[in-house]
DNA sequence: ATGGCAAATTGAATTTGA
């Protein structure tokens, strides 16, 4: 049996890793992080700033972009032993890449956000995310994941105590009530834990992403949780810490998600 | 569902995010 060794790694969607870069390399320094995945790097291989981030320390990467939208990331200290994809729903869009890294295997995931109207009839974007969320579900009850990790952007609150009002959230995409369940499903589906709700529990109120509409996104608070960190079972006597580093958001120019880490022992 | 913004692309306006 192969060991699994103490690990800090990150979720976090950018919102551009070219204009945010120093952020990156910020944030990967000042949280001491092994692995940090990303979201919406909205550009091309070609274009991603590989160089740099390596240069920092993170040389070991895994990254899948395309122009303008989407684009996942793993950027690891720790050489990585292998990495594949998967095109959920075939339209060859840049939602997912995982890695082998310490004997761990992670899923970065950016889910589709699902346009404005929860109604697949009326919106094919909602249409898509459903579909999007039913083979991810479909894929990992098959697979049943062990010593595996599942960060990213969810684009789904799915608990009353992940949004600011679910009552005023309620028919609103991220958190309708077939989203809510669906999510919930692919979690139980795929054997996963949520580590955050597992290390702050049920009660607390957690946010990961506050809207750029706000006038001052902290006197409104008007938050959700739409990132996360699930692990596979077998890890869960490992949670060790787990951060949503809210202060990242009172940066200038700030993503409108904030990173989360899990300290894994 | 009706936001008060932001980013990338193409070249002032559009698409997407959530």
């Amino acid at each position: 049996m192969e060991n699994t060794p103490a690990m800090r790694l990150a979720t976090w969607n950018i919102n551009s890793v070219r204009l945010r870069l120093q952020y990156v390399l910020r944030v990967l320094k000042e949280y001491d992080l092994d692995v940090l995945c990303l979201q919406e790097t909205k550009t091309q291989d070609s274009s991603f700033p590989a160089q740099e981030i390596a240069d920092a320390g993170w040389a070991h990467q895994a990254i899948r972009g395309e122009k303008s939208y989407n684009g996942v990331a793993i950027l690891s200290r720790i050489p990585i032993d292998g990495t594949e994809f998967q095109d959920w729903v075939g339209k060859g869009d840049c939602r997912h890449i995982s890695a082998s890294i310490n004997g761990y295997q992670i899923h970065n995931i950016y889910l589709p956000a699902g346009g404005d109207i929860p109604d697949r009839n009326e919106n094919v974007k909602f249409g898509h995310k459903l579909d999007f969320v039913s083979e991810v579900t479909d894929y990992f009850a098959k697979i049943k994941p062990v010593k595996s990790v599942l960060v990213g952007d969810l684009n789904i609150a799915p608990l009353a105590e992940d949004v600011w009002s679910t009552k005023q959230l309620k028919n609103v995409v991220s958190h309708t009530e077939i989203e809510r369940k669906n999510l919930i499903n692919m979690q139980t589906a795929g054997g996963w834990i949520d580590s955050v709700r597992r290390f702050f529990g049920p009660d607390e109120i957690l946010y990961s992403w506050w809207s750029y509409r706000a006038r001052d996104y902290l006197a409104s608070n008007r938050g959700r949780r739409l990132d996360h960190i699930w692990i596979s079972s077998d890890l869960e006597p490992q949670i060790e810490k787990v951060k949503i580093h809210a202060e990242t958001r009172g940066w200038e120019k700030p993503s409108d998600h904030v990173p989360i880490s899990l300290q894994l022992s």
